[in-house]
DNA sequence: GTCTATACAACGATAGAC
DNA sequence: GTCTATCGTTGTATAGAC
């Protein structure tokens, strides 16, 4: 039998599931309390400052992103590109599994605190620097299949920006059809730069006339 | 000279600047008023609950969209694609002379709303429709320029997906680096479109060609 | 329509016994 | 380390005089 799970884990943890999906300011200490099954006072015996609670849990998302978010999809994909979306699609299937009521908590948190908690912020921008190492990583390894100019970290940035976008939209309409559209143009701009290299010399026309494959021009 | 303003005008002005700037939750009614300079009780004269006046600071941003946001940039700008580049560049330069304070505003409030207030998720949605409408309104007039296949709904869609999340990334590190990477990106996924769909034929090389301009294989 | 005073609840934080 | 009681503040909203 594994031992009982600590206090301080049952606080942290029952404060990064109210911070995601009620945002920090609107969740209460005694609420936190309640949910994680503990005594307030416990509370203030690890945590002295609310926004000290809030750096703990942000720690913890960083710890949890490989072994709850990526590792997950690595283990059972192996091309980078397709990580890359199955990713995203995870992000799709949190939203729709919880009625769009769990969006990007890191995302959440960066737009109701960057502003008046600066120390937060920095464990914000570590959360989202990390999540960027990691897409960014992808595409290196899909470089051979990139042209040759082709930024990697740039390219996990549009990747988060097009994710944190879509999340928001997708929570607001409360359907999926702009998360959707914009993961689309996000694949067919990242297809667009495989296959300008995909060197099909050797048993098909130039590349150049694969750009304009299935098209058919104006007038 | 000018009528004097309506303390409801002044109300919704001060709300409209102080839920940009700290967002609805932290901002008081008590604040709201000394900012507008009316008496506490005019408050709940014009408006009988704190979210009545968030409405009527949604509605007023539906308004402000044109004479505020497009109109400057319409006016001088007649490139419909340099329309929707120059309207990316407004926003990094709000966040520029703000410091980073002033994001997206209805973004942080369909971050921090769309959740707990159902009745102001709807005119948050609105406001994101016409600015949707006004981009789509954009790619139809570059339709000429563009691949017939080409949905200029979902490429507003992935315009504003990469404002917000350039936004959003923006103001967690606070510097443009992210920015200015979706935006590149952006641009290269657009201009890719139009420049494939050019016909070059009659005084260069096949698009095909342009295609690869200026970049070389790998091996 | 304007203004003052105040009700009532919730919040983060603290004190001190055990 | 746990638990109870409570402080002091702030919040939205209301009542009622003018």
């Amino acid at each position: 039998m594994p031992p009982a799970k600590g206090t301080r884990d049952k606080i942290v943890d029952a404060a990064m599931e109210l911070f995601a999906f009620h945002g920090y300011g609107p969740t209460g200490l005694s609420e936190i309390a309640r949910k994680a099954r503990v005594q307030q006072g416990s509370l203030y015996h690890f945590f002295p400052t609310k926004e000290e609670l809030l750096a703990a849990v942000l720690e913890r998302r960083k710890t949890l992103l490989w072994p709850e978010v990526l590792q997950p999809i690595w283990d059972t994909i192996d091309d980078p590109i397709e990580r890359i979306f199955k990713l995203l699609d995870q992000y799709r299937m949190m939203l729709q599994v919880t009625e769009f009521s769990h969006g990007c908590p890191i995302g959440n948190l960066a737009i109701e605190l960057t502003e008046s908690h600066p120390n937060s912020r920095r464990l914000i921008a570590e959360n989202f620097t990390n999540w960027l190492r990691a897409v960014e990583q992808c595409f290196h390894e899909a470089s051979r299949r990139l042209p040759v100019d082709a930024d990697a970290r740039r390219l996990a940035i549009f990747v988060l920006t097009t994710m944190e976008g879509a999340v928001m939209l997708a929570r607001t309409y409360r359907d999926f059809r702009a998360y959707d559209a914009a993961v689309a143009s996000l694949r067919e701009y990242i297809d667009a730069l495989v296959e300008r290299e995909t060197d099909w010399s050797a048993s098909r026309p130039p590349a150049s006339v694969k750009t304009t494959r299935g098209r058919r021009r104006r007038q």
